[in-house]
DNA sequence: CAGGATCCTAGTAGATACTG
DNA sequence: CAGTATCTACTAGGATCCTG
């Protein structure tokens, strides 16, 4: 009768869950500020992330940055001038995650 | 003209952002997983998470077991006759997450 | 400017044994 | 049964300096 719930994770034993698979991939320290960064302004370079994201380092940005391009979350694109610039923007399946992290910061905000 | 977006995360910086407070809570290594197998029991006793809850030891299930339980996301309840036994379940509280963290299952498994 | 290389620290997690 | 108590191991993250 009762209308069967969705389990949460089946595969707990694993990385099969796509819960953990997100969470593999933003759970970091840095990651999901680099996002809120990037969402924010569309288009931004790598200094000025640097900036934004208030105490991050160099090695942390630049091996965060791979790992989400790796994801397929953000774009780097490359201008070879001199000096080098470099702009980093979301991908569309980025931009798709956004409205269930915006819905996660209201539970967040409503209710810790 | 067009419609001003709702941004990620302001305060970058601290951890007044709802997003990082959640990704606190949840981002370890086992709670999530513990969630998971609570959500899908209703109620659960210490003995049968530490074999649901594969590869976990006694001392991360119980640590998070309490950090959980000090934010408000699951119930202790102790009944003490001889041996013990302890059940845990959900609060209203992680129940109302739930559904946010489907979304993100669900696209984990579409986008990962 | 946008990183890479290297070394080091610290917090997080695991193993094992024990207790009310 | 439901945990504690220690001790150890690992790895994410940090500091500093260097380069195409």
């Amino acid at each position: 009768m009762a209308n069967k719930k969705e389990p949460l994770c089946e595969d707990i034993a694993g990385n099969g869950c796509g819960l953990k698979k997100v969470l593999n991939i933003v759970g970091g320290k840095w990651k999901i500020m680099i996002l809120c960064v990037i969402d924010n302004n569309e288009t931004v370079r790598y200094g000025e992330l640097r900036r934004s994201v208030y105490g991050i380092t160099n090695t942390m940005l630049a091996q965060s940055l791979k790992e989400l391009e790796a994801d397929g979350l953000v774009n780097r694109l490359q201008f070879d001038e001199m000096p080098v610039r470099v702009e980093y923007s979301l991908t569309e399946k980025a931009k798709s995650m956004i409205p269930i992290l915006l819905e996660l910061k209201r539970w967040g905000e409503a209710n810790l």
